[in-house]
DNA sequence: ATCAACAAAATAATCGATTATTCCTGATAC
DNA sequence: GTATCAGGAATAATCGATTATTTTGTTGAT
């Protein structure tokens, strides 16, 4: 079962063949999850369609899958607006992670067969060679970084058999990401001492459960920390 | 902390004040989660603008939000269709629901306050006193055991603290709740020789986290099992 | 008879004008 | 001075015509 290719990036391109409003979805989602839309930018649906160069259905469709997605907020006759962040809800997301995260983890160390470790191996490697994100860099810069991530932290538990845990813990991890990116604009970002996910996937290639967990709840818990810090300061500092 | 209020019904009316995407948007929901609309489905858009006597916009934007909330699927170009149901979706989705509420359980037992017992409490006894569905009964006709029977699964965990795990413990519920349906539209509808909501509900509130958990999970199953023995049913039998 | 190419019909997606709702501003009453 | 309310501006929601795409049906060549 060595099914490497489904490794490769989900999104081949952003407007080839499809529907205005589905390419104009991509291209807002992105933005959103960049932080160029910060939370709570209110999004005038003119506005929008200009810019696309587009009619306004499409922009609507676009908007409403955003919504119904969790990361725009909407309310009836008043439009919709980038989702707002806090603290609360970061706690709450950093903890869900680690849930899901517990399960399917030992599930996957449980039943994973030689497939799943190679493509654990292979996306470790893969990111170690991704360019990482700095304070400077920009949203799209990060996205292949961004994307080698995903697909590393997604191979870890992709043996646990549920369809619905993998799907789910992917969310998760786009709505942390968010955060991040936040965190990451407003001049704060990580730099590992050492290589936590190389460590990482030891302890799972290893089969030693407790460990592996423990190491990827503390990797969750340690980036949730940090953006707390800057949500903490923007609230006492200078937003609103 | 007494706060029975939250306890009452989430839609108190459909159509009144809200814009026509969005009553619309209900009313397809229940169609669906009745299995009025059965899986596989077409839905053409014209159609639904006629019988909605409205433009083909709110229902565009209707049938978007049901396709992001996993109630419909959508094709590029191809429209939008009743999500199809599977043996193998039905045990990853009663799966799901065991894993969350093992811990949705055990915290909300280790936490909760005199107030959540009475929540569970009174959601129970209102259960216990609303009409029964019955093989016969309609999907209108079933909206208030339904809901009933929601508000208790809910308030059993919901000292646990984490909105995120209420939320999608209630997605779950309402993707089992159209399984459950399509079964008593096939015929098949549990009739307990005992009462089990009051048996679960008392070992909750005794604090006995073990039982609580594995009485519930068990009644996730024996349901599942249930709708199953109607899906095989199907698939060999008159289905395509 | 099978298949490919094309045309016709059906359906989905998009457009921009129109309608409904909310938001803003300033005048008036208390 | 504060609060209330009307009128207008801004914005969201809706409509039905138009355009693009897919599906269906037919013809003709192999």
């Amino acid at each position: 079962m060595q099914d490497v290719q489904r490794m490769q990036t989900e999104t081949p391109m952003a407007d080839a063949k499809k529907t205005r409003a589905s390419s104009m979805y991509l291209q807002l989602r992105g933005e959103v999850m960049d932080g160029v839309l910060p939370p709570g930018t209110k999004l005038n649906i003119r506005e929008l369609s200009d810019r696309f160069e587009s009619g306004l259905s499409p922009v609507r469709e676009a908007l409403n899958r955003l919504s119904a997605e969790g990361l725009l907020q909407q309310l009836d006759n008043r439009g919709f607006s980038v989702r707002t962040v806090s603290v609360p809800e970061l706690m709450d997301l950093t903890q869900a992670r680690c849930w899901l995260n517990e399960i399917g983890l030992r599930k996957s160390i449980a039943e994973g067969d030689q497939g799943w470790e190679e493509d654990i191996l292979v996306s470790c490697h893969r990111l170690s060679r991704t360019p990482r994100p700095t304070a400077q860099s920009s949203g799209a810069e990060n996205r292949p970084w961004n994307a080698a991530h995903k697909q590393f932290h997604h191979n870890l538990i992709a043996a646990c058999g549920s369809p619905w845990l993998l799907e789910t813990s992917n969310q998760l991890f786009d709505a942390a990401e968010r955060y991040r990116s936040l965190a990451r604009l407003a001049g704060v970002s990580r730099e590992d001492p050492r290589d936590e996910h190389k460590e990482i996937m030891d302890a799972v290639i290893d089969r030693r459960a407790d460990i592996a967990v423990e190491m990827v709840n503390a990797h969750f818990e340690r980036t949730a920390t940090l953006v707390r810090t800057v949500l903490d300061g923007l609230e006492s500092g200078g937003a609103r």
